[in-house]
DNA sequence: TTCAAAATTAGGAATTATTCCTAATTTCAT
DNA sequence: ATGAAATTAGGAATAATTCCTAATTTTGAA
């Protein structure tokens, strides 16, 4: 896992000029503008290798697809449950403080991503 | 929705003795074994009124299926994103100062879930 | 530069999780 | 007791993602 190829290059770069937390299926039709000869797997497979390097972020949400954020500046996401929406939220969580707590708690794991979520003022007043 | 129905009484009984964050399929397998006539569509549908109510919590990894949580105390969720383990979190969120930030970023939203991922110490040591 | 090993690809099949559909049954309010 | 509304079982359908394979590309050591 690593060697260059094109493919990877234009999907990161979709990726990056679209940071509007993009499902699998909408960078594919992004990436197939600039490259139609480009499959589906391999967006998917380059996807993945991404977010485990750590340069890009999955989203997964309960309704609908995951979705992908490259993030130019830190930031957390608050997520309607209901409709799926993503808001980027600038927020100082004190992660040291999380992290010396999860430690305390025998949860041994570095903060890498911190999710709000509830329900938007917009679903709560369809009630559904 | 809202009629009494022994089938969704037994689903959320399985869900309350079982804190382990079980996904459908095991809740369904729990749930057979109390009464095996019950179907994995009618597991699906309680589930997700439960959740719609507020009575359960869906957590949504990017690995794996969907789980669920009854919450008897409140408490929140650090997850592993690579092998999935939700780890149970007891921590004071200032949810009110959280909540004040949203709106000052005018995200209207009630928050309902705060998660915590991450790399576990296991799957790290393993370096995927 | 050459060339074999390793990585990556396109394309499609397969898998997995979840929702949807329908006719029959149950629950509920009167 | 009765009709309307809700729920059910069972299976089909759908949606998202991963897996498979043979061909191509990339890499780096000689």
């Amino acid at each position: 896992m690593n060697n260059y190829s094109k493919q990877r290059e234009i999907i990161l770069d979709v990726l990056k000029q679209n940071l509007i937390h993009p499902t699998a299926e909408e960078i594919y039709q992004l990436v197939i503008k600039k490259n139609p000869q480009i499959s589906k797997s391999t967006v998917y497979r380059n996807i993945n290798i991404l977010v485990d390097l750590g340069i890009i972020q999955k989203i997964s949400l309960s309704t609908g697809p995951d979705r992908y954020d490259y993030l130019y500046k830190k930031h957390y996401h608050a997520i309607c449950d209901k409709c799926g929406e993503i808001y980027d939220f600038y927020y100082d969580f004190d992660i040291g403080q999380i992290s010396n707590e999860l430690h305390k708690e025998e949860i041994k794991m570095d903060v890498s991503k911190i999710e709000i979520h509830g329900i938007c003022e917009n679903c709560k007043s369809k009630n559904y």
